[in-house]
DNA sequence: TCCAATATAGAATGATTATTCTATTTACCA
DNA sequence: TGGTAAATAGAATAATCATTCTATATTGGA
């Protein structure tokens, strides 16, 4: 019967539904808006995702899915240059602030900062992508750092997703291409700097 | 006149309706909310903000002189020692964690992250925003960056503007202390390299 | 082809929204 | 003290909100 249901819903619909939530936020999209701007059912909402949180909550793992699993690629690779791997994943960056169209940041980022004021569960989901991020990142730190380095390899990791949480939001916030490049160059420069010492 | 419009609306009052704004934001606070919980008469609003729109900017100016400019007063001072300054702007973070009191982040980073469905003009104070802070700590990284370092103290700026952002987007989602510990340590670390090279 | 289950469209509902209006109270000065 | 202007409290309004209901259309298998 979970197959009947799929079958129901329209991924092109679905997506149009996440990127909504995505750019307004959940107190600023209505559910008369979702009907009329993607054409999702208004009866199937109710019957499948349970109301607005529940559709809301389902679109935030469909972005998890989606979107930061190709997003977190790089980081997932074993290649013995731990360094190549976060650079390349940081280099993603320039690429994004260089796009044409515009960016809405992360949408988990711009979930957490509305955390206050949402359910213990969205609040969680949130905390387990930056547990995730902070697994990637430690991992090829830990290659990295040497013995004698002043930072352990955890801490350095939880200053890359404070690094990645800056970045997401200064795009949502539409700041200057020159702001995330000298960013992304400040982050790479100082892993850089953790192999020389 | 502006004398009068002032001594009518008590200080008091202000002060709670800029914390509610601050804690749930612009979508998630009713102007029903704002005079239920902090006593702001409904008339005074209309008259001397012109809705809750304008309310809202009132407030987030109100956080700038009142509540930002304290936490960026370490940056102003004119010490010789532009480490010390930097350094002593950004134990505030440790201070502010181990609060017990919950902690909200920075309005102006909050409001950042639902600026795409604000006014412009709530947009371009908070690059304003961004851009003091830069400036502040480009005045103390220029006495401090040798001429062959590798990146320019202006580009230094945006990178600690960049964590200043993703420090406060932290604090906003309720994340563990030690990633803000973690994430402060390594900006120093950072900084402190600077001058050793 | 016919039937039962499901999907759809959109009207109805009752709560909540921002804003305006009205009536009453307060403050201030001649 | 008396009168005018401003402040207040809260009712009224019309739009919008999330959700439910109802009636019609569509499906998939015997």
């Amino acid at each position: 019967m979970a197959r009947i249901t799929l079958s129901i819903l329209d991924e092109a619909i679905l997506d149009q539904v996440m990127q909504l939530f995505w750019q307004r936020g959940f107190f600023n999209l209505s559910v008369d808006d979702i009907v009329a701007e993607t054409g999702l059912n208004r009866t199937a909402l109710y019957k499948h995702f349970h109301g607005k949180e529940g559709l809301f909550m389902a679109m935030l793992k469909r972005y998890e899915n989606n979107i930061t699993q190709a997003f977190i690629a790089p980081l997932h690779s074993n290649h013995s240059d731990g360094f190549k791997a976060i650079k390349t994943f940081f280099l993603q960056f320039l690429e994004l602030s260089k796009s044409s169209e515009i960016s809405f940041g992360c949408f988990l980022i711009a979930t957490a900062s509305d955390i206050p004021f949402h359910q213990p569960h969205v609040a969680q989901f949130v905390h387990q992508f930056y547990k995730k991020l902070h697994q990637l990142f430690s991992k090829h730190l830990k290659q990295l750092v040497q013995k004698n380095a002043q930072l352990s390899p955890n801490a350095l990791a939880d200053f890359l997703v404070g690094n990645v949480v800056g970045l997401m939001t200064l795009f949502r916030s539409r700041s200057p291409q020159k702001m995330i490049r000298n960013q992304v160059n400040g982050i790479l420069q100082f892993i850089a700097d953790l192999t020389k010492q």
